[in-house]
DNA sequence: ATGGCCTGATCTTCAGGA
């Protein structure tokens, strides 16, 4: 089976795209993040007529993920257990659920903004919410795994400046060490290929034509445990969804499974 | 060829993204 994840920015404007690419790619089981759109909003009679189940989790025009499958979705849990709040809410950032042989979940982790602002220290409460969430599952005898934007670069290979992002978000020690502490529950990192360059980055910002210069980070991740990742065939960024009109700032990262 | 931000809402200006 075909499992990827996808960081859409907008459901709503990445439709078309998202709908060829279902076809083109031939993905059994999509991880989405960023949809933007409220739960009434999110396309589930497009996504049903293409042969995709859905399952949602989006509270209006930030943040918001999904689950979408033609293998099977089934025992949905929405949000992240003991989740931090911010601000007043939880945040639509995580849904879980099964898809045939697999338990999946999609997660959409905060940005952090700044290390000294509010949302960083969010940041770190929710990986480790989150590392609580799975370490059953995580360690349990059947395949799982847990995708999607991070919002960590695990090392400073997977940035294509470190320098320029000495005291940012995204690679300090803390975030590095929660993803760490992932890992030791029992998750490794699914290392995809790139299909162009040396480095399978995963983003591109808009600005600055940092895509055609391939100025990117590896930020959407595959962790997935042992039952998993000795299923995986075969991994790569699909860089082609990054190119052109209309495209997301994030590329699907596609992995195959003997399963 | 891969091209100089993009998205949705508070809507002509802004927050958020990372």
């Amino acid at each position: 089976m075909r499992i990827a994840t996808w960081n859409v920015n907008s459901i709503t404007a990445r439709l078309p795209r998202l709908l060829a690419w279902l076809e083109s790619s031939g993905t059994d089981v999509l991880c989405l993040q960023e949809t933007k759109c409220t739960a009434e909003q999110f396309p589930t009679d497009a996504l049903r007529e293409a042969g995709y189940e859905s399952a949602v989790n989006a509270t209006g025009r930030w943040n918001g993920v999904a689950l979408i499958s033609r293998v099977g979705l089934s025992d949905v849990v929405m949000g992240l257990p003991e989740g931090p709040v911010y601000e007043t809410a939880q945040e639509p950032r995580a849904i879980s659920a099964t898809c045939g042989p697999v338990r999946l979940w999609s997660v959409y982790v905060p940005n952090g903004r700044e290390v000294a602002h509010e949302h960083y220290a969010y940041k770190l409460r929710w990986l480790e919410a989150l590392r609580k969430a799975v370490a059953a599952d995580a360690a349990g005898p059947n395949p799982f795994a847990v995708l999607g934007d991070f919002n960590v670069a695990p090392t400073d290979e997977d940035v294509w400046d470190p320098a320029l992002f000495e005291g940012a978000t995204h690679v300090t020690p803390a975030e590095r060490e929660a993803l760490a502490a992932l890992r030791e529950e029992g998750l490794s990192d699914v290392m995809p290929r790139p299909l162009k360059y040396d480095r399978p980055y995963t983003f591109w910002d808009y600005r600055e034509l940092r895509f055609p210069k391939n100025k990117g980070m590896r930020i959407d991740l595959v962790y997935g445990n042992a039952p998993f990742t000795t299923a995986v065939r075969d991994s790569y960024v699909d860089r082609e969804e990054r190119k052109g009109k209309g495209a997301s700032d994030h590329a699907p990262v596609v992995v195959d499974l003997d399963l």
